[in-house]
DNA sequence: CGAGCGATTGAAAAGACTCAACCACCGTGG
DNA sequence: CCACGGTGGTTGAGTCTTTTCAATCGCTCG
């Protein structure tokens, strides 16, 4: 599944500087670089699973990644997108329980782990470290709440134009093209971050195309009119 | 809105025991008794307002409050119930942002105001208390995915069946009548915690009396088969 | 070329929402 | 004391959204 990557030098990593990690002192940043391990994981694979114990937290170092959450029924609920400088696992580690989600890789990645006791010690020792791990999961709450009041509340219509404009912010758009989403999701994945079925998704997306909000070829979602996209996700204005 | 409560001491409250503030060291609650303020809400009003600025923390000593989040048509999503213990508003004052959500008294309250310097200062100075934070934090987003995967996945039904069982967990029940469950709420509210509309919450609580797994009188609601609840919410076994 | 998977479409059914009416309770004021 | 009005709760009917099931399509890969 994993095959070991080239060793990564945390002092040299351009990602930490936008990362969780930024503002880490040298100290720990020394022990980070002399514990972790840097691992490759190909498109579609698990990089960790709900349920398992944790044993450290992942940097992610290269890579798009999807965290989500299964039900009952065995349907996967997307609940975040990680990119490159994002760190995951880090919530159930700090609980002390076994992953309440899972992660996998949405394209070919590079993933540093980060074994628990150095998180720790960094949690301890690092004189910013935990303010920015409270700031990390403030943010994240926040997001989920939002989430939450949009699942009750909102059409999928709005939900996915939402979701739209959200991988967008996350993701941004290819080079050479600015209105193409840089992230390619299948229509599978695109339905359980709105949280409909396939052919519920599949429809809404044609509804979008024919009002000639968005546009797709294969997986890729082209956004043609952004403030009409804004305005069927029902947003400010 | 808010009349002034007798003083309150930390030390004496014990209430703190059961709270985030529980391993707090002593100059922190020198510091926290020697600022805050406490304050009675009556049922029903409220205690901070989505989209204000915040300007501490507070921490209940007494009553039932709901956490929850105004959506773009005005309905209300209750988001967290909280209780005597819990702190309130921390969130938004680490984020450094206006309120995400608001928050009432379900019941008179009292309600202790600790001011955001002090919040800061206990949070570098104490030893535990980032780590308490972190903790809280953590254990909200675990519960606001789980609540995300139940929205996008499951029915109304099952969401009211666990929706029950969840205010019996965090609220207990009655003194006398185990049955019963502690916390009143109207069927708007329910039905906004629930996700779902005032009319579809009634029909929903009516099958469950119906088939006996509930009974209810006026506001009170009495838990008559635990086992038929867990089941119809399609919880574990 | 054929198998298989993901995407799409159609049709029917289920679930939930809205609108409207009605009921029950409660407190007020005459 | 009782009629009144208001609020919250309940019920009914119809509609709309969304889901489900089934079938088809298109592409890729062996």
């Amino acid at each position: 599944m994993t095959e070991s990557s080239e060793r990564l030098y945390c002092n040299a990593c351009e990602m930490r500087l936008n990362s969780a990690l930024k503002d880490v002192d040298t100290a720990s940043l020394e022990a980070i670089d002399t514990t972790k391990a840097c691992n490759a994981f190909k498109k579609g694979h698990v990089i960790f699973e709900e349920g398992s114990a944790p044993k450290g937290i992942f940097c992610i170092h290269d890579g798009k990644v999807k965290v989500y959450k299964t039900g009952d029924e065995g349907r996967d609920q997307i609940v975040r997108f990680a990119k490159a400088g994002d760190i995951l696992g880090y919530r159930s580690l700090v609980s002390g329980e076994p992953y309440s989600v899972s992660a996998a890789a949405l394209e070919d990645c590079v993933v540093c782990f980060i074994p628990q006791a150095t998180f720790f010690e960094v949690l301890k020792s690092d004189e910013h470290f935990p303010m920015t791990v409270i700031r990390l999961l403030s943010g994240e709450l926040q997001r989920a709440q939002k989430q939450i009041v949009n699942l009750a509340q909102k059409p999928v219509r709005e939900r996915l134009a939402e979701t739209l404009l959200i991988l967008r912010e996350v993701y941004g758009t290819d080079d050479g093209d600015s209105a193409a989403l840089a992230v390619k999701l299948s229509r599978d994945e695109l339905a359980s971050v709105v949280g409909t079925a396939t052919e519920t998704l599949v429809r809404t997306i044609a509804d979008l195309k024919r009002e000639n909000l968005i546009a797709t070829d294969k997986k890729k979602i082209r956004i043609l009119d952004l403030e009409g996209l804004i305005h069927a996700g029902n947003l400010q204005d």
